[in-house]
DNA sequence: CAGACTACCCGCCAAG
DNA sequence: TTCTTGGCGGGTAGTC
């Protein structure tokens, strides 16, 4: 039975991933009759932890206080480049062999990745940074569809709202449906959701005004970034004659297929140039167009700078780590 | 940069 | 009658 869960902080901590887990472990319900856990926060540098949203924590307790966890939270990971503290890896470690869960949210992933908890597993994470994490992470088998995995030991969910069906099913799973229904009513959230994570996926508008059967095609699209999209290939894929997909696919997105494509495909292109070291051609390829001239064409036209030129400009802004860190989960939190 | 080739996509229009 | 569908033509844009 978990009854002692402590999420652990680095340096910055996302104040939203750290407030569900709060929310579904901190709070004290056992008044209602439902369970009480004993919940801490730790961090590697106890004290005060600036957040990435412009304010700051206080943490007292250090990562000793994870020798006590049934379940290891590990809500964000700032410095997905940087090797973790041996001190963390060893408490992960340690934490593991003695039998407790641990979870991770979003960028956490790359935490456990990193202290090699997810070799030859499955895992979830934000699905901006599944490419990152599969190609850095070979030996994982990273599943960028759905809200978590759960691999008895570890479990890894994906961004940001995706910890409250990940710490939901966590309770679902100890205490029954009935009490984990109970604090998502609590927490004004659905007991259960499905679908994966695909569903959050920006789109051109929101999800009611695109009707006609497109939603799900835009989904499905944006999963294939890196395959040929034709107008042929996507009209058959949502069961439509070819005019009539351009016609509905402008009511829906205002936009045409090829133009909609092409900036999903140079929104993906900037996110490899700015986490990556890829080649511009390989980024070019990982992200559907033909070559690294017709990405530096798109790339120029659109953008009026070159690929080159936008990645040594993101470098040179943000030449730390945590900056770079914090910028990124900014830019995603508005997605 | 040029030229051939291909795909896109939008007006038009007949059919349901 | 009004609306939607879907085939066709061909100018334009993208690819090689």
């Amino acid at each position: 039975m978990l009854s002692n869960v402590v999420a652990v902080v680095g340096d910055e901590i996302a104040a939203f991933e750290l407030g569900v887990v709060a929310e579904v472990f901190g709070l004290d319900r056992t008044g209602q009759g439902l369970p009480g856990y004993d919940f801490a926060v730790c961090a590697v540098n106890p004290g005060r932890i600036p957040t990435s949203s412009g304010f700051a924590v206080m943490v007292d307790e250090g990562l000793e206080r994870m020798r006590a966890a049934d379940l290891v939270v590990v809500p964000s990971w700032t410095s997905r480049d940087v090797v973790p503290p041996p001190a963390l890896v060893a408490a992960l470690h340690e934490a593991m062999a003695r039998g407790a869960k641990i979870l991770s949210v979003c960028s956490g992933a790359f935490l456990l990745a990193s202290a090699r908890l997810l070799d030859g597993k499955r895992a979830a994470t934000h699905w901006r940074y599944a490419p990152i994490l599969a190609r850095r992470y070979p030996d994982i088998e990273v599943d960028a569809e759905v809200l978590y995995v759960d691999e008895g030991a570890v479990m890894t969910s994906a961004g940001t709202a995706a910890a409250i069906d990940a710490c939901l099913y966590i309770v679902r799973q100890e205490h029954g449906a009935e009490v984990a229904n109970a604090i998502a009513r609590r927490m004004v959230v659905p007991g259960h959701r499905h679908g994966g994570q695909a569903q959050f996926i920006e789109t051109q508008l929101p999800e009611s005004e695109v009707g006609n059967g497109l939603a799900e095609l835009l989904e499905w699209a944006e999963l294939r970034l890196s395959e040929p999209l034709s107008v042929k290939r996507m009209a058959a894929q949502a069961v439509m004659s070819e005019r009539t997909f351009l016609r509905r696919f402008y009511t829906a997105t205002g936009t045409t297929p090829h133009k909609w494509i092409l900036e999903k495909r140079l929104a993906l292109a900037e996110q490899l140039l700015e986490t990556t070291d890829l080649p511009v051609d390989q980024v070019a390829q990982n992200c559907g167009f033909a070559n690294g001239d017709s990405l530096r064409h798109h790339f120029a036209r659109r953008r009026m700078i070159s690929p080159g030129e936008y990645r040594r400009s993101f470098r040179g802004r943000l030449a730390d780590g945590a900056a770079g860190g914090r910028a990124l989960r900014n830019e995603m939190r508005t997605a």
